[in-house]
DNA sequence: TTGAAAGCGCTAACAA
DNA sequence: TTGTTAGCGCTTTCAA
């Protein structure tokens, strides 16, 4: 009798099956729980089980289910905590369930986004999760739509009415950090973004101006987006405070944003938040630690993922109305780099 | 006839087949290039391929193959830029490869790293990148041994006689700070980092000992070893410099005590590098636009990454020489961190 | 209560 | 040059 397959070098499920003198059918129903086994059966197919140590082929099983217990997650990048811990949670989420997660990064790019949804496709997961590059109606979701593929859309997107979507409630979070710049006394604030973010640069950017013109009407809000790279903004910083430009204080609508403005300040020698304040989207453990520690707004990660989770496993079990748009809230931590704004020349400055 | 299959809604080899009016077996030639079918029906094929929008299901042929074109990579964490930036760098060379990179996370967790070791082993991946939790003798290295898997360990590792390893030149790196920091006057210094990463905190230990005694023989090292958690290190850091303790450095052998000692320092309003220099392993982006700007021993991301790909895919295609140890180099970068130690108390000091 | 048979989507050997 | 046949490892009727 082999006890082991040829090809693999791994007990299948036939192998289990002639040493516990049984079918490979018993060997299914056995591991799958079924209550119509002889007990005896039951035990003789355990005790092979054992001392082959055979463990099923999830994607032969999948295969013939017709139905593969794996979630994709599509996010645009890996590197950042934000992410990072997005695919940490997401990752928990999938195995509480009995699924396995398959994490892919986009790097930013929109061609390569659809790539990968394609091959989600391919392997024929039950579900996607995707945080576009973009915005909810990039080619990755695009394609979702057209190939009636279950899913959700987080982070850098809308309302959509394909597919349910859960991101931070960055319009109020905004709101807040306009509140709280009013309050300090600001009145002339630059906001930074990047426009390829398209979804939520509008709702952030929206929520933060509706909040400073109600609170404080004499409020001046400049605004840079940077379209496609990080790098282009760094020049754009650069020309704008070069030309004279005295904003108060600097809010970053992401996380790169809130380093390039740092780097800036940096660079003519100004000193937060005497000189100037800053305060960011996205925390990050070294804010708290060094001098000053950052203001940062703190997005719900927790909160998404699992609320994505919950929505996409509702569509995966059949759930049919209409799609769900979640906002969870963002925290807003004030740290020591937002002060109240100073009067008179900054460091490095004639007069 | 039927376009689509019944089950999973997308069109099957045999769809294609049909639409073609050749058998499966010869579209399963063109989808590879066999050379062999006649240029009319290759034709007919790539036709009916591309109005059934035919794709291949990558699960099923590799099924049949007994050889699945995945490989599967274990990271102790998804949130660190370390980590980060080495999955995508691992992504990108599996892809390049034809190959599709399965990231999972252990979460710094040995019972998590030995389950995933053995989920990969049922998804019967082609090989393994394996950055164990605290070196090469862990649980799921020492399964991948029992099993004969075919993997290579990276990272928190050192040379081992039963898998390929490579991981940033620890030691030359910790030579090379001792160096730096001796020649800036430094005489004592406190080393702290993590008992658990068993591998790479002798290395990096032994390297900044060997050669501080070298160059510096009145140097004196302190080291602080937490053994499972930051949590633990935290307290014991206040306490030793509660007590009285004064290096003029701190050596940071790993990412997150770097951001300890930096807390640290700020309990107490020392500032860097006035009242203590400092330098850790790991750097990040953060790092180059704080103030100060933090000094750190950058890894060899991208080298470690693709020398591992590169030996795996050796493994893979049969290469049986003995396991090869590689050691690419760090760099060292000294920032505003590290200066000369100051001479008197430190601020906030009696005396 | 069980196992033979069929088949998930694909590939490989072989005969025609 | 092609199609038939026989599976990869598993699950699922369905007849016994």
């Amino acid at each position: 009798m082999a006890v082991r397959a040829a090809r693999t070098g791994r007990p299948s499920i036939h192998d289990v099956a002639s040493h516990a003198g049984v079918s490979a059918a018993t060997v299914s129903k056995v591991m799958h729980g079924v209550t119509t086994v002889k007990p005896d059966n039951v035990r003789k197919v355990y005790a092979a089980v054992e001392t082959l140590g055979y463990r099923a082929d999830p994607l032969a099983s999948d295969l013939r289910r017709a139905k593969r217990r794996i979630i994709g997650a599509i996010v645009p990048e890996f590197e950042s905590e934000f992410f990072g811990s997005m695919i940490t949670e997401l990752e928990r989420s999938a195995e509480q369930r009995g699924y396995t997660l398959v994490a892919t990064s986009s790097r930013e790019s929109q061609d390569r986004e659809l790539e990968l949804i394609q091959r989600m496709q391919d392997w024929r997961v039950a579900g996607v999760i995707l945080a576009p590059v973009r915005d909810e109606h990039g080619p990755a979701a695009r394609f979702m739509r057209e190939n009636d593929m279950t899913g959700v859309l987080i982070d850098r997107v809308l309302a959509d009415d394909s597919f349910d979507t859960v991101s931070a409630d960055s319009a109020s979070a905004s709101a807040g950090v306009a509140a709280a710049l009013v309050e300090k006394g600001h009145r002339h604030v630059l906001v930074i973004g990047l426009g390829e973010q398209a979804a939520t640069v509008r709702a952030r950017l929206d929520g933060f101006k509706a909040a400073a013109i109600e609170l404080a009407p004499d409020m001046v809000t400049d605004i840079i987006l940077s379209e496609s790279d990080v790098g282009p903004l760094r020049g754009a910083l650069h020309d704008y405070f070069s030309k004279g430009s005295r904003p108060t204080a600097v809010y970053s609508l992401f996380a790169k944003g809130t380093l390039v403005a740092l780097s800036e300040f940096r660079r003519r020698g100004w000193r937060c938040p005497e000189d100037i304040s800053l305060v960011g989207f996205d925390d990050a453990e070294w804010m708290q630690v060094t001098w000053p520690t950052i203001a940062a707004v703190v997005q719900p990660v927790h909160s998404i993922a699992e609320q994505a989770m919950d929505v996409l496993f509702g569509r995966i079990a059949g759930y049919g109305g209409k799609p769900v748009a979640s906002l969870p809230k963002c925290q807003i931590l004030m740290r020591e780099s937002v002060g109240a704004p100073r009067h008179g020349p900054r460091a490095g400055e004639d007069s």
